[in-house]
DNA sequence: CATGTTCTCTGACTTTAGTCAGAGAATTGT
DNA sequence: ACAATTCTCTGACTAAAGTCAGAGAACATG
């Protein structure tokens, strides 16, 4: 634990709690509670459904289910039951919400221009720029990697991207069937693992290891969003596989890749990968890399 | 209003807001309520007055009562009167309330290494990097600069650190007694006018102006405290100065300066500052300086 | 089609936060 | 020395936030 950097951390809390208080209150002081307004505005133009909002806010079922028969009171809102699921309700902004959503918004840009208005125009460029280094450290820093299940819908979804890419990306195509294929229950402890790298449930990459015991782990399948991509994740990624293979009793993790991927060439060279003979007959490799677990 | 600035102020909220609320969380699930953890936390080793931390908190003063009483019952702290002034009360942290706070910090400090953590080094030196900016520039940001009474403790004192900062800058010292005399009500409406720049109350940096009807104002006594020095409130100050100038009729500003002063004088300078010939004998002076309100 | 799960509601609460008025003691200003 | 001001405290409130248990409808799954 690096101790100045903590404080550097702690220290623009202090400072930055303040202006984040000041922007909710351009969501108070119109005659009702914060959350209120919270939700009119997170409902947004297009409308929203009930349980998405209540994982955006983090509000009890309960509390929530007041909130909107508030704003329904008002005529702000109107809810409805969702026509593909009878279950979940869908709340929307009546003409009156929309008025009072923009006023909020309105009121929320004011203060946030309040924030830029007595800087000098230099200063308003590189407040913008380190804010928006700042959004994206912290959000890459919520970013979490954990194992899970590789047939789930949000593993097969994160597989279908990777194939998808490459058939883009390489010269000759990309056909599934024709690669060394990885059955889901080679991707499962104890044959293998598979990796999910997560934004707020949101898959954002993946990963997978196959083991074979006495030999080296085989690495495969690995992609990280292009909308994700600039914040490290590969190689976090990589080093959590890599710690997942040490821990399966690997003391070597090897892979093939295609000559396309130069990203990721660089990042396999950087993060201690050797080059080394092909060690299988995959059809679309151009390359095998391998590397001693410390 | 600039409004792409404005949306990535707002989306910067958006972003840092969980985080800090995340940060604020390691106040809590201590049993005890967050204001009353916050208070612990401000109270600090050395203590502190009741009154300060009414304001560092921002409580209605039977609130903050009721909170050191919860804390007293606790036995975390000890409020006694203060020597120096028997209305104020003084608290400080009993061997219990030093205990509990350091488990407070020691958990802020965990909650803000989870920041860090997943970040590689080099992110993590850019993500630190940003925020200091970040702050740094809030902070700017939160200057008000206002015309005030000359004759306040507050004004007197950005006078005195203005004058004690001369004696070590000039060449031959200075002696206040030697300098063309500007008395408080020199400064004051309709003759004049003394601004002082604060953050939080506290003074930070001043500027006078004295009105000649039908001839230039004067502009005197601008000084910045050297700990903000770098956050452009000298040339905000200068140009709230020229706004009030203009506002009471003034065509034109002028100045003199010393040699010593070179910052100063390259804000004047790059602020359209053209330099006259002398228009006073002030002993101290080296440049004289002009500028016409547009 | 029975069973378990998901989603939303309602009712009944508790806790936290925050406000307001007034009183008493100490200090400051004149 | 008298009046005004500052600071803290108590009592009496209100509002907002949040929790918990249970019930009913709709859906998913074997």
């Amino acid at each position: 634990m690096d101790g100045p950097a903590v404080s550097a951390v702690r220290a623009f809390n202090r400072t930055v709690a303040e202006r984040i208080g000041a922007l909710n209150d351009g969501f108070l002081g119109r005659g009702r509670p914060m959350v209120e307004s919270r939700t009119l505005w997170e409902i947004g133009l297009e409308g929203a459904e009930v349980r998405e909002l209540r994982a955006r806010l983090g509000l009890d079922s309960g509390y929530m289910s007041r909130v909107l028969r508030a704003l329904e009171r008002e005529r702000l809102i109107k809810v409805e039951t969702s026509p593909d699921d009878g279950r979940v309700r869908f709340a929307r902004l009546t003409r009156t919400g929309r008025a009072e959503r923009a006023v909020l918004d309105q009121r929320a840009d004011r203060v946030a221009w309040g924030f830029l208005e007595p800087l000098t125009d230099q200063q308003r460029a590189t407040l913008v720029a380190a804010m928006a280094e700042v959004g994206r450290l912290l959000r890459a820093s919520l970013i979490t990697i954990a194992v899970e299940d590789p047939t789930t819908t949000d593993a097969r979804w994160c597989i279908g991207q990777y194939f998808a890419e490459l058939v883009v990306r390489f010269e000759a195509g990309f056909d599934p069937s024709n690669t060394i294929p990885a059955d889901a229950h080679d991707l499962m402890p104890p044959r293998g693992a598979f990796l999910i790298a997560r934004l707020h449930d949101r898959p954002l990459g993946c990963g997978a290891l196959k083991f074979h015991p006495g030999a080296p782990a085989e690495l495969k399948r690995m992609w990280v969003d292009p909308e994700a991509r600039g914040l490290g994740l590969g190689r976090r990624l990589l080093g959590e596989l890599e710690r997942q293979a040490g821990r399966a009793g690997a003391r070597v993790v090897r892979l093939e890749t295609n000559r396309a991927l130069v990203e990721a060439i660089r990042l396999y060279r950087s993060s201690g990968y050797r080059e080394v003979p092909a060690f299988n007959d995959e059809p679309y490799a151009h390359h095998w890399f391998e590397k001693e677990l410390a």
